[in-house]
DNA sequence: TGAATTATATAATAAACACTACAAATAAAT
DNA sequence: ATTTATTTGTAGTGTTTATTATATAATTCA
């Protein structure tokens, strides 16, 4: 056990609950305030435990990040690429419209509202955006590779093309699209398979 | 001609160059000081003309609503639904990386940022989104009495389609993709037109 | 030439912001 | 029991925010 008064809450709870306030309200729209009631605690604990609010973001998108690659992964595996698409746009339009968080997803609900001065957040999702994409192409190059595309497939740009969707889908449901609307828009993108 | 002293800027001047602020920054990324610098004008000034900034943002909206309304009528009285909404991407493509204005659309780059206490600015975006999507529809329903689309086609759902793709284009374009990128996801998109 | 009216620049206001100094509290180590 | 290390709550810090009070400048009307 280490020495010195112990953390009196959990830091991972907090971790979450920092992250479905950023998820609605996005970086600069959720205040320190609003941070530290939702995690139930005071700023200097906030600040002792995740350094500043940038860093707190950092980790609370890292974590959002790990469980949908996760999803992401276990999505693409399915045997077959056009399975693997139809799998992942099906279970994106699921993500999005699950009413236990935030409707849309954190990529693309962060974009704006980050400010001049905040355009490292806008990077992290860049980053966050681009490996999305890149673990589609990556699926869809090996497609290619056995024979499941067309020798003049484009996987850089069918990938491009069905992240569009995934981000559009997620603009839709901040909108207020339902579940069964997004699942009609990922079977019509579906339509777009070569061959 | 009005009594008093007259106003020292070109109102519709000003109100662009808003615009490109609230474009770039976001409602609540964009500060009355930004907006200000940008317009050449003191805080008095603007408040006068615009009454406050919920209301300057309002207005800069529509006027860019005005401008893109128009040219979206325009793309989609082409002959034929399918090369209507060929036009209509590939514009999209197009403006979304004009050079001379802010990467993607103000619509979908408006989102988030905009906090609790913003909602009726949401609440605008997702209006002109709505209007957006209504005239695609409408297209596409003529389209369909005029047996261009099967008679199994759902026009709100390809509408709600095509939306959602040139809303990822927007994603994609603010986050640094080409035109000729965009223009390839257009390509990519019509290939879901039924039939 | 005033009187009335509107716009302007300067500078201030109150509120919200991210962040922190400080002292009390709580634990392990000695 | 005392020291040491860490967390916690209170109450601040200085900065930035949107908005405005005030006085001055520029115009029309009588």
């Amino acid at each position: 056990m280490a020495v010195g008064r112990p953390r009196g809450f959990c830091k991972d709870e907090a971790l979450d609950r920092a992250l479905q306030v950023f998820w609605r309200k996005g970086f600069e729209g959720a205040s320190i305030c609003d941070l530290t009631e939702a995690m139930g605690i005071n700023p200097p604990s906030l600040y002792a435990a995740f350094g500043n609010k940038e860093q707190l973001f950092r980790q609370a998108l890292d974590r959002y990040a790990d469980v949908h690659a996760a999803a992401r992964t276990e999505a693409l595996a399915a045997p077959g690429a056009r399975e693997a698409m139809a799998v992942l746009l099906r279970q994106t339009a699921r993500s999005l419209t699950d009413k236990s968080s935030p409707a849309g997803c954190l990529y693309v609900q962060g974009i704006a509202g980050a400010g001049e001065h905040a355009s490292c957040i806008r990077e992290m999702l860049n980053e966050k955006r681009a490996s999305h994409e890149k673990d589609i192409r990556d699926r869809l190059k090996r497609a290619k590779v056995e024979e499941e595309l067309p020798a003049d497939a484009d996987p850089a740009a069918l990938a491009r093309y069905f992240s569009a969707i995934m981000q559009g889908m997620s603009v839709q449901a901040a909108g207020g699209a339902s579940r069964k609307e997004l699942e009609r828009v990922a079977e019509l993108a579906l339509q777009a398979w070569p061959g």
